[in-house]
RNA sequence: GGUCACGUGGCCGAGUGGCUAGGCAGAGGUCUGCAAAACCUCGUACAGCGGUUCGACUCCGCUCGUGACCUCCA
């Protein structure tokens, strides 16, 4: 494959900081690694934004021709609650607080976190590989790193060179942090004597006797430092040097910044050739995130039942709503704008099924092949799913127009505007029906409301308005909402 | 404190050195017995102050404001 479907595609890599020609290294193949959820609580809304990013990149890169390696980790080693080096894993520490066993809490978390995306439609990826899964390739890469020499072993934990790595590699280039910066602003050096230097980070970590997760290692009993799993695994799957890895901004310093520094040390690569970071979902302005607390579960998201939620909404509704924000940018969750999404994909996804009724005509009053260019040029550059939207937009208005018999179109002309459609709502931004329309009804509902819309017209033959109101009226009680049309009477939930 | 972002019409949010995305809300109109829906029309916004330029919302500088990272975090 020399060139993909539709011209060539533009990623901003937060490595150069510019927005590049992505050209994978063994083309047709794409290697991708993101950064996965470590598994000890409720995902939210912030991390759905952040795997539905990367969800709609995977989308996007097989829609235009790629086949696509997807490897997206589960955390389930318990890395530290505090700062410094020192306390309880996150993992243990929730198997203590719900009596648990580490992997019940592992499991648990991982089949919520798995519900969760299939509530979001997010694609599962083609590896899902687990940390504890690999202890023996992160042991052997904690070698591999002490061989290079970048890494030290203290008191049976080992540690990361970083100020010997930084005199001949260039760490802190993903994040633009300088050395001297960085040990300017080091804060307190307690628990720290193990390290020779504050910004050194473990590798592999000694487990005090009642740590409950813990291996046996060439060092002792211990665990693998939290940046090591990507780094392994990503190796594993996709080789030394791949295409993409993703991640949420925070990510970015110091986990990724050490991956980098990691892979460099061990083998001798730069491991990835092109970094993107999603940017956070903020509440009143602030980041949604475990340690604010103000974050809500999909449950109370569908329900309403939290006080940042006036109402419910659906997972299609959130999905749609962030897709109208690039995922670059910041987005400020409120129910004004949570509320906007939900009308405006109701607009989107009625003008669906009409695509089906659409009736040809002779001649085009439309420029279907123009718009089908607007749409893949927008997604090209970066991903841009709010324009691409825009566009969708005026697909719907040039359906509702033809349906309306406003607006011509031949027979080809509406073939390719339904493909496009479809193409794009559901396979590029992942939007499904959620089944508010009449036709995923029974048959007997649909064939009921009939009979009404039957008698209806009959009162209205009969120019017995207050007969056929009453009818529209208490269907539209019991949340049946009927539409006169030129075409007959058509009915929709309310 | 250091580093880096951002500040767009009532709200949410794209984007560009000159040709005013889109959605939601609002106003008017067409259609309809009425309504709903749909369609058409309407808002000339880009934090403030300077500078560069024929021309800046877009580039540069300063000021103000907000946020992120620097510690686990998507």
């Amino acid at each position: 494959m020399s060139e993909p479907k539709g011209g060539p595609f533009l990623i901003t890599n937060t490595l150069t900081r510019r927005k590049e020609e992505f050209k994978p290294l063994r083309p047709p193949h794409v290697g991708l690694y993101v950064c996965g959820p470590t598994v000890y609580s409720d995902v939210h809304l912030g991390n759905v934004r952040s795997f539905l990013t990367f969800d709609v990149l995977y989308r996007w890169l097989t829609h235009i021709g790629y086949t696509v390696r997807y490897v997206r980790n589960i955390t389930d080693v318990g890395h530290l609650v505090g700062d410094v080096d020192e306390g309880e894993d996150k993992i243990a520490k929730r198997a203590r607080l719900e009596q648990l066993e580490p992997m019940e809490i592992v499991q648990k978390y991982t089949n919520g976190f798995h519900d969760v995306m299939r509530l979001f439609n997010i694609l599962p990826p083609s590896i899902e590989p687990t940390a504890t899964g690999h202890l023996i390739e992160q042991i052997e890469m904690v070698k591999r790193i002490i061989a290079s020499g970048y890494g030290y072993e203290a008191n049976g934990s080992v540690y990361f060179d970083v100020p010997k790595f930084a005199e001949k590699h260039a760490y802190g280039e993903l994040s633009g942090r300088k050395i001297d910066e960085l040990l300017a602003n080091t804060r307190d050096t307690e628990g720290m004597d193990e390290k020779r230097s504050p910004l050194d980070f473990a590798i592999w970590k000694k487990a005090d006797p009642v740590h409950l997760m813990k291996w046996p290692s060439p060092w002792g009993e211990g665990f693998p430092g939290w940046h090591l799993e990507c780094s392994a695994m990503s190796t594993k799957y996709l080789g030394q040097t791949f295409d993409i890895h993703g991640g949420g901004m925070d990510l970015k310093f110091p986990h990724h910044e050490c991956e980098i520094a990691q892979s460099v040390a061990a083998d001798g690569h730069a491991p990835v050739r092109y970094w993107m970071h999603g940017n956070m979902l903020t509440v009143n302005g602030r980041k949604m995130a475990k340690s604010e607390g103000n974050g809500f579960t999909p449950e109370e998201l569908l329900t309403g039942n939290h006080k940042l939620l006036e109402k419910g909404y659906s997972a299609m509704t959130v999905r749609f709503f962030m897709l109208q924000c690039h995922y670059a940018s910041t987005l400020d969750f409120s129910n004004a704008a949570l509320q906007a999404a939900e009308k405006g994909l109701e607009r989107l996804m009625k003008a669906m099924p009409l695509l089906d009724r659409l009736k040809a005509a002779e001649t085009d009053e439309a420029d279907i092949a123009a718009l089908e260019q607007r749409c893949h040029a927008a997604m090209n550059d970066d991903l841009n799913s709010p324009v691409l939207i825009a566009e969708l937009f005026e697909g719907v208005r040039i359906i509702n127009s033809a349906h309306d018999g406003k607006l011509k179109l031949t027979a080809a002309s509406i073939d390719r505007l339904a493909k496009l459609m479809r193409a794009m709502v559901h396979d590029v931004l992942g939007l499904k029906d959620e089944g508010t329309s009449a036709k995923t009804d029974d048959g007997a509902l649909d064939a009921l409301v009939g009979e009404f819309i039957r008698m209806r017209a009959e009162a209205k033959g009969r120019r017995d308005f207050a007969a056929s109101d009453a009818i529209r009226d208490r269907l539209e009680v019991l949340g049946i909402r009927l539409k006169d049309g030129k075409e007959g009477t058509t009915w929709e939930r309310a």
